[in-house]
DNA sequence: ACGTGCTGTTTCGAATTTGAACAATAAGGT
DNA sequence: ACCTTATTGTTCAAATTCGAAACAGCACGT
């Protein structure tokens, strides 16, 4: 089977459409957070993701994982939350390499604080626009999306 | 109606399935485009936009429409594209304030030398990786939240 | 103990991004 | 004509991004 060297104009409509709604879905989001909380959407996640873990700490490498940024990237954001105080920094005793980020108090305050704001906005502009069997659909497409990411890796 | 202060497991995962989605398709995206072009993913899609208008030639804020990126941000894309000589720019002569940017031959080039593996890309990850009804329900999704971003600007 | 290589994280510089402020032109009302 | 407002596009500084290199600690075979 051959694969055609172009788009044919219901795959560039799909292509353009996500790239669309890819780049105003962050931009409203990012827009937000900045607005409601004065965080960015990487520190935003990686507030949330540390407030389901254990103890609320978690190692770089783990919150790097599913992130929204580089290594690097992860390692400039949590400086940030670090110097908002949002987030305490120390050496995993295990393993001198490894680093543990731990929500503060205040961290934990901040994302009770912006979670409803950011929650809401979610609703409205993704899990809202589409209905139950919609919804459906959409989830099982993005999962097949995102195995392929990885298998192909 | 009650408006949850929280995503339930379902709505959860796919919302974080979007965000990995996006980010690994983006960088995925990227990455292929500077090593296998030289081009940012932005400049790819103003070359192919200008390949799609009358005369390869565009105006700034048609550019600017549906771009990847903000109005400065297209500004510097736009020169970058210049400099490397694949992209005119003069003054529109019906508003002074305008400016119109035309693909150059070699723009054209480039455009047809990268489009191929650009596309490849895409399909591999993007688009193969869906069924066929798979597909056809994620892009009604995908314009149902488009339709919904247009609406709650 | 030693060397060699692997892993986890940060540092560095260069490129890019953003919004806000600006300059220039256009459009519309009085 | 005149004044006010809107639109276009660029410039600016500051924040953020990335990958590559540096760095330090671990793990293993010898």
């Amino acid at each position: 089977m051959a694969e055609p060297k172009w788009l044919d104009a219901r795959e560039l409509a799909a292509w353009e459409g996500y790239l669309e709604v890819s780049t105003m879905l962050n931009r409203r989001v990012e827009q937000q957070l900045k607005d409601d909380a004065g965080l960015s959407h990487p520190q935003y996640e990686v507030l949330a993701r540390l407030s389901g873990a254990p103890g609320g700490e978690l190692r770089m490498t783990e919150l790097a994982g599913a992130a929204l940024t580089s290594k690097s990237g992860l390692t400039y954001q949590v400086a940030q939350l670090e110097k908002s105080g949002l987030v305490k920094r120390r050496t995993c005793e295990s393993d001198e390499r490894g680093v543990i980020a731990t929500l503060t108090e205040a961290g934990w305050r901040k994302l009770r604080e912006s979670a409803p704001g950011h929650v809401g906005l979610v609703r409205e502009l993704f899990l809202d626009g589409l209905t139950g069997k919609q919804f459906t659909a959409f989830a099982e497409g993005l999962d097949a999306i995102r195995r392929r990411l990885r298998d192909k890796d």
